[in-house]
DNA sequence: GTGAATGCAAAACCTTTGCAACTGG
DNA sequence: CCAGTTGCAAAGGTTTTGCATTCAC
């Protein structure tokens, strides 16, 4: 399964990484916090437990480069630290103000992210980043109560 | 026109804000500097020019402030410096990988940033944030011309 | 064996904060 | 007049870097 990095398998996805045992750890900890989607930090705290030596400098390291791997994907919400997310379907996130959870969004069958826009024409796009902001359904019951 | 913020027009854009001189440059500086999309500090230098005793803290404070008074968009690129954009339709951004540019992508008539995402229920959203990476027509000819 | 990855601490970077002085309404 | 804003310098949080040591292949 395509649930653990090891130097046999996958060596499609994950190119010709070197795999090492931090690298290991800390693609397991972002999988296993995947619904979090964890801060470096937050990774580092968990993957420490596992393996006490590790740094987080060394955490940085590795999701910068399971990142450009694509095991992973860096997710910016505002200035705030950046989280991590071992999804690799094509999704946006949406990030509630009130808790700071962090939802993945799938794309509609067939939908594209860009189609709401209005391209300019030679414009080759790599990617699309999407983000929404707002209250969760959780959250969003707890306001209704109170405020509303 | 709207291009200026004085105390005795725009009361319903810009709310109570007390307008002072520092809050009036900034903003003026991020109209001038529009289609580049300045950073604070880039803010900072053209309006140090204009006003030599002005501070980057109260650059950074104007924009928060007019940011939070909606005359002016806070635009993040992964994790790069915020750039600040006066344009107030709702749009995209393009950043260029290649020049670092940014373009305002205007929403198609009629449509929704949101629909091409398969949205769960009782989700509200408050924004939605779409920011696109690529290479630009300018730069996509010479790499075109270069690497083809 | 060798180039790449690690760990540590220090630096870099963008942004915010504390506080006294000032100012707009 | 007085709350809100400024300027300055110092601190904050996140991320990166330099370098000697260690490790994977």
């Amino acid at each position: 399964m395509a649930d653990q990095l090891t130097e046999t398998q996958e060596t499609g996805v994950f190119g010709g990484l070197r795999m090492t045992k931090q690298r290991q750890v800390v693609y397991e900890v972002v999988k296993d916090m995947a619904s979090e989607h964890p801060t470096a930090s937050a990774v580092y705290s968990v993957a420490k437990e596992r393996m006490p030596n590790i740094s987080l400098a060394t955490v940085y390291n590795c999701l910068e480069t399971l990142s450009e791997a694509g095991a992973v994907t860096q997710v910016n919400i505002d200035r705030e630290a950046s989280r991590f997310c071992p999804n690799l379907m094509p999704h946006a996130h949406f990030f509630c103000s009130a808790c700071d959870a962090i939802y993945d969004i799938e794309l509609r069958e067939k939908a594209d992210a860009s189609s709401p826009w209005e391209l300019p024409e030679g414009l080759k796009i790599e990617s699309v980043n999407v983000a929404m902001r707002g209250t969760c359904p959780k959250c969003g019951k707890e306001s209704c109560a109170t405020s509303k």
